[in-house]
RNA sequence: GAUCUCGUAGCUCAGCUGGUAGAGCAAUACACUUUUAAUGUAUGGGUCCUGGGUUCGAGUCCCAGCGGGAUCACCA
């Protein structure tokens, strides 16, 4: 298969030879021992200290017999200078002036052996005493240059490109690396808040028979043994309720979901919900829980609970307002829901410009009114509470109004970001609530619940009463960091599979008799299929292959006519 | 799924009412021993996403396809 490369990937490739003719292997395979690195250098200067250091070598800038260029490690960017007398003590000079200046390429890995120094310009920097490869690097990145005003040049922009290569991206966008080490830290600030509490982290399955928990369109698959259908899980809820009855206070997972539904800057496939269930707790316990975690992990993941997205700040510091969802709907449309039956809600939405149809009934509706017109208001964290049980399926109903349940939302920046209930643990009404759900389902509703029979039995053994909070940590993690897209912060979001170019084979081609050292030049000259080559006159191919042969300077013998004669006969 | 929009050198992007493809950076070569978006001089580099069509002539206009982005619908 012929690998179409550019100018500069040959001119890189031709360089491992000759690293390889001057004893340098392009890809040893000793390890290289380091003593420093660029953040503890800048962090931690002192004049004349000796380092070793490692990374990819950025932006050269060859001055002569000098030179100067950075080095880019996990830590960041440290400047070295590479004195053509410092690197070759001796009389020869050739390592400097051959590989140095030639040889070595922007994006390789090299190992530096020197002492710290300021130069004149006041930038930290490492004398370079000794300069080892490490790895070549045969393809170019993007070059990006940041100036002195911080103003970055030919920034690596192109969101295709940054996602399908997210290697490339994060060495090349400093911003995007500290977008996934924050996403790191809030999920460990989570997991340490949890467990300081004395909750079990717990895995449960994400091939799972009957896709429950929550309303949505599963990936399907096949278990070849037992020869039954097999879904991705969409949420990871019933089975962590399920553990709650095998007798622990307090279990949370970070459950990576399956939905087969829209993609968009908010949407991926797959995404990661923690949840979290505690038992002999309630909604209200739970709001004061989640309050408290968002404090915790914000503090510890940004050093602040004043957090800036886009124009807006938000802040995590004071306490959170708490809505119910008729207040929230009073408030922002005038109209009360309360006791209000099907064909009044109906009306309503109709009446504000939202389009109904048969298969909504009365927690759709409210539903619709609500994200229409209240959830874009909320942009600092606000828990919308007390939402209608017609759309709260496994949550427990109100104490004090049975048309209601025990559940907020929190809302961040008009968004959903957490759903927590008091869960529903009487098994009578969790059999009838499932039934409805069928019954929606038949209205026409697509991705009503389906019934987990096992689910049912284990609650029949009695679940003590608990509360349950699940939390996108995906859009978390948005918000934290000042993403507007879901792609920003998944290292790779899903996209459609790229089609790479599959050059012709040289097979066929050596096949018809063309020696094999022409085979690759032939394709390159234009003739891709033997169907081209066929139809050309011999005469016309014969010229084109020499000529390519002149121009590309290939020590390669000449085509004669009456090879090109015999191939094409 | 619908609508709009984009696809030109390794990267970022120009390219007007259709007339033989451009810049900066990167690359190659030379000069320069504390530069920093290093600089100066020279050189090379293109399936203008793909396939059709209109035309004497298409990067440019039309149609279809592929891929991306934005908006909307559904969903978290």
């Amino acid at each position: 298969m012929i690998q179409n490369l550019s100018p500069e990937e040959i001119v890189r490739r031709e360089s491992l030879d000759k690293l390889r003719q001057k004893g340098i292997d392009p890809f040893p395979a000793a390890e290289f021992i380091v003593t420093s690195n660029a953040a503890a250098i800048l962090g931690n200067y002192e004049e004349g200290k000796e380092v070793i250091i490692v990374g990819r070598l950025l932006n050269i800038r060859d001055m002569g017999k000098a030179s100067f260029a950075h080095i880019q490690d996990s830590t960041g960017k440290i400047q070295v200078y590479i004195n053509i007398d410092s690197i070759c003590p001796g009389e020869d000079k050739s390592f400097y002036k051959e590989v140095v200046k030639h040889l070595l390429h922007f994006g390789d890995f090299v190992g530096i052996t020197g002492k710290l120094f300021t130069t004149r310009m006041g930038e930290i920097s490492v004398h370079a005493d000794a300069l080892v490869l490490l790895a070549k690097s045969v393809k170019p990145l993007p070059v990006v240059k940041t100036d002195k005003d911080g103003q970055i040049h030919d920034a690596f922009t192109d969101p295709e490109l940054r996602y399908r290569m997210r290697y490339v991206d994060l060495v090349v966008n400093e911003k995007v690396r500290e977008t996934f080490v924050t996403r790191t830290k809030i999920v460990n600030a989570m997991r340490e808040f949890f467990n300081a509490k004395g909750y079990l982290e717990v895995d449960t399955p994400v091939l799972q028979p009957i896709p429950g928990g929550a309303t949505a369109r599963p990936f399907t698959t096949h278990h070849n043994a037992l020869d039954v259908p097999m879904y991705l899980r969409i949420a990871n809820e019933l089975y962590l309720k399920r553990l709650i009855v095998g007798g622990f206070d307090g279990v949370y997972e970070f459950s990576r979901n399956f939905r087969n539904e829209g993609m968009d800057r908010t949407h991926n496939p797959e995404f990661t919900v923690m949840e979290i269930y505690v038992a002999y707790k309630d909604y209200l316990w739970m709001m004061d829980f989640t309050e408290e975690m968002l404090r915790h992990v914000c503090t510890k993941a940004l050093g602040t609970t004043s957090v800036n997205f886009g124009e807006k700040t938000i802040d995590f510091g004071k306490p959170f307002e708490r809505v119910s969802m008729t207040e929230a709907i009073l408030r922002y449309t005038g109209f009360d829901i309360t006791g209000k039956n099907e064909t009044e809600l109906s009306a309503f939405c109709k009446s504000i410009g939202i389009e109904v149809n048969e298969s909504m009934g009365k927690g759709k509706l409210i539903d619709e009114i609500f994200g229409a017109k209240c959830e874009g208001n909320f942009i600092q964290p606000t828990f919308i509470t007390d939402y209608p049980v017609e759309m709260s399926p496994l949550c427990k109903r109100h104490r004090s109004n049975p048309e209601l349940t025990e559940r907020f939302e929190l809302m961040i920046n008009g968004k959903e970001v957490a759903n927590a209930y008091s869960e529903l643990n009487d098994p009578i009404d969790q059999r009838a609530r499932f039934e409805e759900q069928l019954k929606l389902q038949q209205r026409g509703d697509d991705e009503a619940m389906f019934i987990d029979q096992d689910f049912l039995r284990a609650l029949e053994y009695g679940m003590p009463p608990t509360s349950g909070m699940g939390i996108g940590v995906d859009r978390l993690v948005m918000f934290l960091t000042n993403n507007e897209a879901i792609q920003e912060v998944l290292f790779f979001p899903q996209m459609r599979p790229e089609k790479f170019e599959t050059g012709p084979d040289t097979g066929d081609f050596i096949a018809i008799g063309i020696p094999e050292i022409w085979a690759e030049h032939v394709i390159r000259a234009g003739y891709d299929t033997l169907e081209k080559l066929k139809s050309a006159k011999p005469t016309a191919i014969h010229q084109t292959l020499n000529g390519y042969r002149k121009k590309n300077k290939l020590e390669i013998p000449a085509v004669q006519l009456e090879d090109v004669q015999m191939w094409v006969s």
